[in-house]
DNA sequence: TGCTAGCACTCCTGAGTAGCGAGTGCTAAG
DNA sequence: CTTAGCACTCGCTACTCAGGAGTGCTAGCA
């Protein structure tokens, strides 16, 4: 075994940096493996290719690098990708033509859903890969007004608005048919009792009244509650995500498998997988970036994920990001990605 | 250049038509060129490879199948498919065990778009490849309620509540505020004088009072026309469409080649298309069937699609169907395509 | 006249092989 | 610490070569 002549262990010395750096920059760029002499070239520091194969060694010999082979150059291993990721990463800032349309496309969207939509594929355009953006939890949403109408066969057509102007709506069956002056008189009694009020603690007070509703509430009313609490419900596990520009995907050599790419589509179709990985991206503010297999995913193995936080009023209200290959190139997309984000909340306060 | 031996032209011999049947069957089941030999075998007449031979070169001068190369088996051309499936079919009914699936998921979903998103589920699970259902034209459907809800910012929030328990909603953006007690008496004129009527004669009044509005209405009344004039064309516009199972497509291999995929994939999430092709389909009634190049659209060769109408009391409102390879299993698929639309066609009734 | 056997021919396929080029690791010298 | 040199390893491409499947044609048979 070969003594590491790195400065202490598991330290990476200034040069070899700036070798890895330079060897991540040059394998986004073209997908190629990097050997010594085309790295030597691109550091510009004009050593023979000998010397750049010692630092290689080193880096390969910390993990941060390998070589798929043995006569080929070398490639970033995921912990390579996260060392540059988080300390030699020199961001590359929108252009102004990015910035342009990323304006105009911001300004088109009428309604939340549409915000919603356009943005998604606003990042899968800018970026050539696949992009996601959560549907907003209405932490702050109110409940405004809902709505009974019978419709034929015992159905009655749940209506609800709320503060933002979001309508939901539901078909429930019900055991009897209720007239429309006696829905129209539900409805009274829960606007009456929750207009005005969040939506979370309405479904609270739902919660409750459902349990020990029995003793002092007519049947119509304990019906209507729980009408309510139906329509309140799937309002707010309305957990959904949107994901454009999947084929994009496609173009990537490295996950050009059609097994691979099967599998990857299926999740997205599925959409509960990304949810939660995206779920735990809300958590931490700002951008956050997982890499290969970091993300625990096995599915998004050889994808990264570059994410950020959007918000209302300084409350964080969803996510949105941009998957594609782990050769992605950050130093453009995480800065994208930032930007888009708050140029979503932005868009988001305004309405 | 040999004569044809056929009698007179054009005219496919008994023989050769059962030859053609068994060379499709065949051809169907494992997707490899048949062969002579193999076909002299399928037929089940004990004749000789030889024979064969010429039966089959009788076939292709009729241009009804060709060989991917000299000396590789026949495979059937559009037009053999097209004769196949117009003349030869044996249909094969839906198994009990395909017809028990089909009752359960019909009974699970509760509304309108629920059942839409499920029948194109089934239809893809069913067959393995992608299912796709347009969503219904609302002919007779009538107005039922139009609710006007201020939001903040000049905005309007319009919900319009259909016959059949539908609900659109539409954010406008209007010059000036209203109150909520304009808007109110806005929507009252306007469900006072439509509440009822078809959708279509509304839009058509709506217009024409958009036209000659300016002498004898109020301003109010005539923005209140306005906003209802857009929710209601939007709802009717509403032309679209769910596809399901498209990564289905991926696992054959006449498909597989990832430019391929990706066109397709593309013109699936555009819809543009996809929805002309089944605009298409809604004229003719009853199951209709798109072979390779028939359809006309370059995206879809080596495709086909099987559509069926579905029915809302004898009225079509809209078209289903299965889009695979050109050499999919049609004596088991249209049987299928046809039983989910009346399936369908069923369970809208019932709503 | 229709069917069949035989035969030469075509063309795809897969295995095996050789040569090339890129890149490495090691060693020895500056 | 750096560099030049050198042997070595692989992967990639092109090529060849046999094997096999299937064809078209022709001549003979019922």
């Amino acid at each position: 075994m070969a003594t590491k002549k790195n400065n202490g262990d598991g330290q990476v010395s200034e040069r070899a940096q700036h070798f890895l750096k330079a060897l991540v920059e040059r394998y986004i760029r073209d997908g190629q493996p990097v050997g010594s002499r085309t790295l030597a070239k691109d550091t510009g520091l004009d050593l023979s290719p000998a010397t750049v194969r010692n630092v290689m060694a080193d880096l390969e010999d910390l993990g941060l690098i390998s070589s798929p082979h043995t006569s080929a150059g070398r490639i970033p291993t995921v912990a390579g990708y996260r060392f540059f990721v988080d300390s030699l990463l020199t961001v590359r800032p929108p252009t102004d033509e990015d910035l342009a349309q990323m304006r105009c496309r911001f300004g088109q969207a009428a309604d939340l859903s549409g915000l919603i939509e356009e943005t998604s594929r606003l990042l899968s355009g800018l970026t050539h890969m696949a992009g996601v953006v959560m549907v907003p939890r209405h932490e702050r949403t109110a409940f405004r007004q809902i709505e009974l109408l019978p419709l034929s066969g015992n159905r009655v057509l749940a209506i609800l608005i709320t503060s933002e102007g979001e309508v939901h709506n539901r078909i429930v069956f019900t055991e009897r048919q209720f007239s429309p002056a006696d829905l129209e008189q539900a409805s009274n009694f829960l606007n009456d009792m929750f207009t005005g009020h969040d939506l979370r603690d309405v479904r609270k007070r739902l919660v409750e009244d459902l349990r020990r509703t029995h003793e002092h509430m007519d049947k119509l009313m304990m019906r209507a509650v729980q009408l309510a609490h139906e329509v309140v419900e799937s309002a707010e596990h309305r957990d959904d995500c949107h994901i454009a520009g999947q084929t994009n995907l496609m173009e990537f050599g490295e996950l050009a498998s059609l097994e691979r790419l099967k599998q990857l589509f299926d999740a997205f179709s599925q959409k509960r997988e990304i949810l939660h990985l995206l779920d735990r991206c809300i958590v931490a503010d700002g951008v956050q970036i997982f890499i290969g297999e970091e993300s625990g995913y096995g599915l998004l193995n050889d994808c990264s994920l570059v994410s950020a936080t959007y918000r209302v009023d300084d409350h964080v209200v969803g996510v949105l990001g941009v998957i594609g290959p782990t050769r992605m190139d950050y130093p453009r997309v995480i800065p994208l990605v930032d930007v888009t984000a708050r140029l979503l909340s932005a868009a988001l306060r305004q309405q």
